[in-house]
This record gives structure tokens, C-alpha cells and sequence, in this order.
DNA sequence: CATCATTTCCGACCGTCAGTCGAGTTTTTT
DNA sequence: AAAAAACTCGACTGACGGTCGGAAATGATG
């Protein structure tokens, strides 16, 4: 903490408010006061207060990101297991920080629908291509018939960070789960596979919470 | 015009401005003065300005929305058919007037963001059931084979949605229309319909513009 | 160490804006 | 006609994002 720079002492400031507060109540000035910096350093490293919330789900996505990246790379395992990785990803990620508080005045969605949008942005960006390459392997392999992998790459991508995302259309646990059913038997048929034989992609390891 | 309420004065003035001016650039004393009224007066009717912003996009979709769905309620037509015309309806609405402007300052992304939430959320929540039903018709009728059409509805609309909105993700329209005959041949092959049948729902019919 | 240059830091200040308030005006009710 | 209710208004307030000029730290040079 003491040895990190500033520009992460400022995330880390607004991190640490983003915990207790509503997102537009935060004011510059307390994020200063809270990294324990004056007002006018955060804007040598940030132009903008915006810039500041970018820069902080940037940072926070970048390692599990990377990761699931690398994870979904690796071509000596099936694509499907990979594909499962890639879903994985999604449903863990989606905006972690931002789902501690239900609570506080609903008065305010504004930077919030920002927040959310930036976050839905770049996980289907940064996923897209991924996920392409590995339902392209898939048809290579003959284990996946569709002729048009980006699109269908995009799809998923786009099901699945909004649903897991539950801004639009919030929805209870059991409808995400159904929708996210529905587009696996879709996959399933889209893709010439047996009934059934993809539903381990949903299949969620609850790993013991840490 | 004249005869309009204050209330609708006042959406006119931020539609008005919209036409021109960065969404984050307008005052509240500004559609004040537009609407010719005085600012005091907008908060007799609004509790907010974001409820201005509100107010208006659940005005500019209500009628668009509401034919909408009349039309895909006429279970006379065929499924398919009434599934286009929420195809067209998904195109031809989304958030029309805010895409006359790309030129303005890119620096402000905040509110507008809010806005396309709320677009998107609108027209995902109004929708579904509709085109459920359609499904759901489709299915009794033999000509769609599916178990789970609310989930089907679900993931057809966020895939439109998202595309034609077009602000995560941008994208050409060459890239927009290729998700979406992705789309197309996900649904044929996952509904049971041979390849190529379902082309007809991306037809874009360019009625002259007016 | 002395001097200068560059980077880093700061908080007082500025302009702007969302929202309030209480007083004024119009409309409706009695 | 009088009282009540609904409506209108713009000056004012408090807070905020961002700027600015200079202070402090750091580093380079000799």
C-alpha cells in the first residue's frame, strides 16, 4: 500500500469508497482526501473524474481477464471445455465491486449505467476474438458446424455479459439460469450437438467461498 | 404545439436540443428557456432533470412500442411474420434521435450511457412477452421446435437490441448486419427451419426516407 | 554544496449547474 | 367575492469538476 504509486493509491481510494457509497455522491475532492493526496495531483495523473472509473474497472478486469485469455489459448484442450472458461469468466467478473450494495437512494443510476456499459464493453471486446478462435478450432475439428464463428463468438458474448450483468432486464438467479439454458440448447442445435451434451457449460463449480 | 401541456412543452425543448447539443451540455435552465418557461417550473413537473431524460424516452417509444406489439398480436399472420416486424421494430426505434450527432466533444460519454440503459431496458422488458407469445404460437403451429421460447424471446432481443443500438461493442453496419444474419441462421437451424428461411426477417425494407 | 531544471504536488479559486424557496399569479372551488 | 388550490417564476444556495500559479520535492550538473 505505502510503496504503490499515487495513481493506484487513487484507485484504491475510490475502490474503498465505492464500497460504502453511491457512485455519484463521490466527489473528487474526497477521493483525494481519502488517497490522502491533494485534489489538484489527481488531475496530473487523471484528465478527467471519468477517466478515473475507467482506469479502475480496467485495472480491476485486466488479471482475470488475462487469465481466462490465456486459459481459453491453450489449443491442446478441447474447445468446449475452453468455451467453458470463457462463460466461467463472464458469470465471476461481471462487475464484482459493484454488487456489495443493493441498499443506498436507487435515486441515482446515472455513472452507474456508465459504469456498467464500460464493463459490458470490454468484456465483449476483449472476449470476442477469443472466443472466436476457439469455436474456429471447434469447426476445424468437426466438432462444431456454423459458418459464421465471429457472429456467433459475438452472440454468446453478448447473452451472457448481460445477463450475468443484470442491469437491463434484472432478473432473479433462476431466470438468468434459464436464459443462459436456452442458449445453450440454442448452441447445441445451432452447432449439430446432441441435446444435453453442452450443459456443462453452465454447470457452476461453487467453489467454497474464500 | 400551442396546445400541448407544459409537461410536454418541456420534452419537446429537450428534444429540441437534443438535436443540436452534447446530451451532458444541456441545463436544466436551458430546456427551461427553450420550452419558455420558467426553470421553477420544470420541477413542478419533474422531480429531476434524469427524470426529464426518463420521461422522454418512455414517450418517444410508447407509440412505436404500443403498434408494435399490436401488430405481433394479430395471431392471424404467420409467426415469422409478426416476428419481423419486432425485428423492424428493434431497427427502426433504436434511440433514433440520438444518432444524428456523432460530432460533438468525445469526452462525455456519462449520461448518455444512461440513456441507451434505458432504452435498452425498455424495449427488452416491452417486448419479451410479446414475442414469446409469438414463439410460443410458432411452436402449437409446428413451425418452430423449441423448449423454452421465453428464453429463446430473451436471447433474440438482447442480441437485437444490443447490435442496433450499436453504443457497446460499435460496430460497422456490415459487421451490425452480420451478427444479425448470425442470429438468423442460429434460429433456423436451432428452431428446425431450413437454412436460408428465416433471411427474410433481416430484409431491410428502405421505405423512402420522409 | 550551490544552482538550475523538471517533475510532482497542492488547495484556493472559478464558472456552472441541479435543485430550493417563498413570493407572486392564475385558476378553481365554495 | 373570497378563499383555496394549482401553478409559475427567477434569485439564491451549496456543491462540484476542473484550472492555475506557485510551492515543494527530486534530479542533474559542475
Amino acid at each position: 500500500m505505502s510503496n504503490s504509486t499515487k495513481y493506484d493509491k487513487i484507485l484504491d481510494a475510490l475502490l474503498e469508497l465505492l464500497e460504502t457509497k453511491n457512485i455519484q455522491n463521490i466527489s473528487v475532492s474526497e477521493i483525494a482526501y481519502t488517497a490522502g493526496i491533494g485534489k489538484g495531483s489527481i488531475y496530473y495523473y487523471f484528465p478527467s473524474k471519468n477517466a478515473i472509473f475507467e482506469a479502475l474497472i480496467e485495472r480491476s478486469y485486466r488479471k482475470p481477464l488475462e487469465t481466462a485469455k490465456a486459459l481459453a489459448s491453450q489449443t491442446s484442450v478441447s474447445p468446449f471445455t475452453r468455451m467453458s472458461m470463457i462463460f466461467q469468466a463472464c458469470k465471476s467478473s461481471s462487475l464484482a465491486f459493484l454488487h456489495t450494495k443493493k441498499d443506498s437512494t436507487l435515486s441515482n443510476v446515472q455513472e452507474e449505467a456508465f459504469l456498467h456499459q464500460k464493463y459490458l464493453s470490454h468484456m465483449i471486446t476483449e472476449l470476442k476474438p477469443e472466443l472466436a478462435k476457439i469455436i474456429e478450432q471447434g469447426i476445424t475439428q468437426g466438432q462444431i458446424q456454423f459458418n459464421n464463428p465471429i457472429a456467433l463468438a459475438e452472440i454468446v458474448l453478448i447473452v451472457l455479459a448481460v445477463k450475468f450483468d443484470n442491469t437491463l432486464v434484472p432478473s432473479s438467479w433462476e431466470e438468468i439460469e434459464d436464459t443462459i439454458l436456452g442458449l445453450i440448447t440454442l448452441l447445441e442445435k445451432g452447432t449439430d450437438n446432441p441435446a444435453g451434451s453442452l450443459n456443462f457449460l453452465m454447470i457452476s463449480e461453487y467453489l467454497p467461498e474464500s
